[in-house]
DNA sequence: CGGCATGTTGAGTCAATTCAACAGCAGTGG
DNA sequence: CCACTGCTGTTGAATTGACTCAACATGCCG
């Protein structure tokens, strides 16, 4: 499983300061600096495998560098790629004992991880982990309950102008974002082909909406037009 | 809001055996008999509406008798149902301060609630609550996940097929399944259309794989065939 | 019995897909 | 340095699964 090698010491991520850190980071601090929980670094390379669907959860995330990809596939290799996980986030987090979705790093990735067993155990005596164990899982659920809406009623186009805002809110540094997923993804996520997601992408270059530096560097232009097309 | 008669005593309720009670049941029972935590009972007629979407959620709610659909809107009024809400199913459990989906009756229902911020307090001095609450929330998020899939990569076939076992699960009793739900929630559930669902729905009966007794009244005649297409 | 909700079925349409060709670019090695 | 190769992304053409619109059937409730 895990036989990457160990690229830093814990300490130094624990001190490194970063920008638009996502509520759940300050979270995964709290529950990372309690005594008896240890938080390791792990460094995954492009396309490899964090954990496949069904394994044991020894292990909870946290994207230090980098992004990851969790979905769940069809018999036939259909994908649905659930979440993408960006710099700050927290994934792996399922209390039950098995991971319920595969999660695979999109470049190469730096990772925090914490044993469960000791997480399990800091919110057995500390009121305040186990409230941030809640929390984080309900955000993920949120983020859910907004895709379910997403994936079962907009169309081609309301669907990539949300995951445009998404990543505009979540990733863009500058007003310009660089997207680290593929088309395959985007589409995966989406519940579209890859074409229909470059269809879309070009309809709103054409408009003006969105200017490409290269197929993965975006910079929105208008992001009015962009919320009245999300409905 | 919740000018409903109470209509029985909560202690009837408590008291009252159920069959095929799901995990949550159990969790949800064990936090309403916490000492501080008062449960009553409320009846909401169909289509009555429970709570909105965005409303601050002062309750959590057990469904006692009926059936609850809970939903998000687009601004122009296509609808995703996120989950349906069957006897001991728990609801309305949003860590948030608001409500992120609006909940209505299905049929005429009877509801358990209790105050959410004697849910929190509990929660705050004993653990097996605080746990409670998160395996609880994580199985709404392992449902939204596997819903995810549906919406996003199945066929129309495949969605009816996997709705069709996912309520013989949940509701079928003597091999017979009530359906609660017209046709239009089952299609704002799975992502389509009414018709659509008709026809699938037509097409199993064709095939002999189900029966109906009347349109919502439904025998499953081959739950392996319906397997085989749910992927 | 009549009236309105709900459900079914048919015909035509269309948004997104599939299949295909090609363009751009990054990395490799002669 | 540039040709070669593979991967990613774009675009076009044809197809299709699900949708829309419409008519009719069914059944429940007063």
């Amino acid at each position: 499983m895990h036989t990457q090698t160990i690229t830093a010491p814990a300490a130094q991520a624990l001190n490194t300061p970063r920008a638009a850190v996502p509520p759940s980071a300050d979270q995964f601090s709290i529950i990372a600096s309690c005594s008896g929980v240890i938080a390791t670094e792990f460094c995954y390379r492009k396309d490899e495998e964090i954990y496949g669907e069904g394994e044991p959860s020894e292990y909870v995330y946290q994207v230090i560098r980098g992004a990851v990809r969790t979905y769940k596939l069809l018999s036939d290799g259909r994908r649905q790629i659930g979440a993408f996980h960006l710099a700050g986030d927290v994934f792996g987090l399922d209390p039950g004992t098995a991971h319920r979705l595969t999660a695979e790093a999109i470049t190469d990735t730096t990772v925090r991880l914490v044993k469960r067993r000791s997480l399990e155990a800091a919110a057995g005596s500390n009121v305040r982990v186990a409230h941030n164990l809640w929390t984080m899982t309900a955000s993920d659920l949120r983020h859910a309950e907004d895709h379910m809406l997403l994936l079962g009623r907009k169309t081609a186009m309301e669907k990539v102008a949300t995951f445009l805002l998404e990543m505009d809110r979540r990733l863009a540094k500058a007003g310009m974002m660089a997207l680290p997923m593929c088309r395959r993804d985007i589409g995966d996520y989406l519940g579209l082909t890859l074409e229909t997601v470059s269809r879309a992408l070009s309809q709103l270059n054409d408009q003006g909406i969105l200017v490409f530096s290269s197929a993965r560097q975006i910079v929105l232009r208008n992001r009015q037009r962009l919320a009245d097309m999300d409905v």
